[in-house]
DNA sequence: ATGGTAGTAAAACTA
């Protein structure tokens, strides 16, 4: 039996938000902490920070938007960006380690319903089906996790009726998650927390005061097969990461197993 | 209230 604690967490720079994710892995030390929107260039990410605190870093960047990061205690192995036909390399890196087959994404936002981007990160999730099978079975331990722009349930965003046409709750994005989910995968926090509402991982930034009103979204989500599901021994959000200096508007999602 | 704030990067776009 291997512990194994595996976090994800949209920084929304990682460079502004270095201090608050160095002191967060030397607190909880994951195995591996997966992020989103480094909004940074290969060349400019601070990768000696954290191999000087002694983490392996694998990231794909680019100017400005998203950014995919994978931060691990122990050696990467070889880490792929991007789809199996190259597409998107800033929104999704996957690995494999302590045999978990690990996908981390930053899916499409969408803008709004009637945006062309909205079509596009509805197929762009057909693409993760896709690649789940083309390269897994069910029966695999593989780990889905990222900011994946969807809050699944009404419990998991404040004003469920004001937010039915909004690209990360309309109908028809909860519903194409849920196909993706019916391949075999499980909603790790859910399994954990079932049916209890008002645990969120994001917080708009634009709110008054979202988090002491409670204005949140859960729309980060570590999603795994049955097979890892039946070995999760926890899963939390981190509220408490967000008393840093200058907090992103995402928090920490963490989830354990004992492979 | 079609606002509000944060980040990048240098005006406007994204969330």
């Amino acid at each position: 039996m291997s512990h194994f604690q595996v976090a994800t967490f949209n920084a929304n720079s990682i460079r502004v938000r270095l201090p608050q994710v160095l002191a967060w892995l030397e607190r909880v030390q994951p195995d591996l902490l997966g992020v989103q929107e480094t909004k940074v260039q290969d060349k400019d990410f601070p990768r000696e920070a954290f191999e000087d605190a002694g983490w392996h870093v694998a990231f794909r960047g680019q100017k400005s938007y998203n950014g995919v990061a994978l931060i691990s205690r122990e050696p990467l192995d070889h880490v792929h960006f991007g789809f199996d036909d190259g597409s998107h390399p800033t929104r999704l890196a996957r690995t494999e380690i302590k045999g978990v087959h690990v996908l981390c994404s930053y899916v499409p936002q969408g803008k709004t319903i009637d945006h062309e981007d909205y079509q596009l990160k509805l197929r762009w999730l057909d693409g993760i089906r896709d690649l789940l099978e083309t390269h897994f079975t069910p029966q695999d331990l593989v780990l889905w996790m990222g900011d994946l722009n969807v809050a699944p349930e009404p419990i998991d965003i404040y004003d469920p009726k004001g937010h039915e046409d909004h690209v990360d709750f309309h109908v028809d994005v909860r519903q194409k998650l849920a196909y993706v989910c019916s391949w075999g995968l499980v909603d790790v926090f859910r399994r954990h927390h079932p049916k209890e509402p008002g645990h969120y991982t994001y917080w708009d930034y634009r709110a008054k005061n979202p988090l002491v009103e409670g204005k949140g979204w859960r729309v980060d989500h570590i999603l795994v097969t049955e097979p890892l599901a039946e070995r999760s021994t926890g899963a939390w959000i981190d509220v408490d990461a967000r008393m840093a200096e200058r907090p992103s508007d995402h928090t920490f999602l963490v989830a354990t197993f004992e492979l």
